[in-house]
DNA sequence: CGTAAGTAAATAAATATTTACTTATATTTG
DNA sequence: CAAATATAAGTAAATATTTATTTACTTACG
């Protein structure tokens, strides 16, 4: 039986996300990115079941699963709190400069339908995502080191402001000055730290 | 000569937005929306250009614009500091808990090529959408009670966390127990503010 | 009655998805 | 161990919808 052709499956994803990070989820179709991975569309039909199928799996896959293996890269939930953040935000801004178009279909996440309710299912089949920073903050809790909110509302805490501001960043890549340099962004992160952490 | 019909105007965009919120954008169409508001689709034609014009009205008059209408109302950028964030927070959450789909195209606005570069060429014409906030954070920065970033620092920093709060608080609409209480927005309003300000 | 708002039906271009066919390779068979 | 075959991967072209947008007509008011 005919190979499966790796580079192909792998074109089909990475022009995929090009494209919604150039032209936006609404304009990709499946003609367009035949066209440009050079494919016939019936290709994609042969690897994904449909068009919701396609996008559900880059999302979930190659989004937020290289994401998360990128942001737990070297981190422990037995760190102290403040080096924990640190990892976490330092890996996050890492991976998204090198990985624009990730970041893209990463905010789609948030406002389609069709991707926020397969982030949901899938949260409650495969377990939680980010499994060790759930651990992280239950062990600061319990330390006394944070306060005791839901998780989510940690999250929300914690990690909103750092992806607001990879969007800045790419905001201004084309534009004559970067106000977001490593030193504005781990900044960032100590006022987060400052603002979470309990007087001891 | 035939008056126009505001109803119908207004039927339009309300549906629009609860169409992009129930579907997502991606799924708005012209002629599902005519039907949806029981119009012509000839009939928004008339009062729009094309698709785009269409959304990018929606998202600048119908949304942001009312949106900083809502959130700045009592605001006075000579509030202290700390009155002056639990105000825009106070007023973010209250007019989003009504207010809901008009919240959804609000997180497409990050993603979408369109809208964002609608909103980039607004900001330029209109002069900056939310400048009392502006001048509220530069004379804080000017009494040295927060630290001297760029203005899309601060606001990653003051606003990120309260969209992502409101994202769960809808999240947990369905549910039997809402996990975003008044209380708890507050407090991580609290915890935004501890963490900007400088020890005096 | 003139004019603008509105409608119903048509149109032309895109779009997701299929059908019918070709190609390349892994396995089987002589 | 080759030739034969089954099988999956792939393609080109077609199809049936769906889509944005128009055209040609109707209505209601100043």
């Amino acid at each position: 039986m005919r190979p499966k052709n790796l580079d192909k499956e792998q074109a089909i994803r990475s022009i995929a996300l090009q494209i919604i990070a150039e032209e936006g989820l609404e304009n990709l179709t499946m003609q367009k990115l035949a066209a440009a991975a050079g494919i016939s569309p019936r290709t994609i039909y042969i690897k994904y079941k449909d068009k919701d199928d396609l996008l559900v799996k880059l999302y979930i896959e190659e989004v937020l699963g290289n994401y998360e293996t990128a942001v737990l890269a070297g981190f422990e939930p037995e760190m102290a709190f403040t080096d924990g953040v640190k990892k976490l935000w330092l890996n996050a801004f890492g991976y998204f400069k090198s990985n624009r178009h990730a970041f893209a279909l990463m905010q789609y996440g948030k406002s389609s339908p069709l991707l926020n309710k397969a982030y949901q299912e899938m949260n409650i089949k495969e377990g939680d995502f980010f499994a060790p920073v759930l651990r992280f903050l239950e062990q600061n809790v319990a330390k006394g080191v944070i306060k005791d909110f839901p998780h989510q509302v940690h999250r929300a805490l914690l990690f909103a402001p750092a992806l607001d501001l990879v969007n800045e960043y790419f905001d201004y890549l084309g534009r004559p000055k970067q106000i977001i340099t490593d030193e504005v962004f781990m900044l960032c992160c100590e006022v987060v730290i400052k603002g979470m952490t309990n007087p001891s």
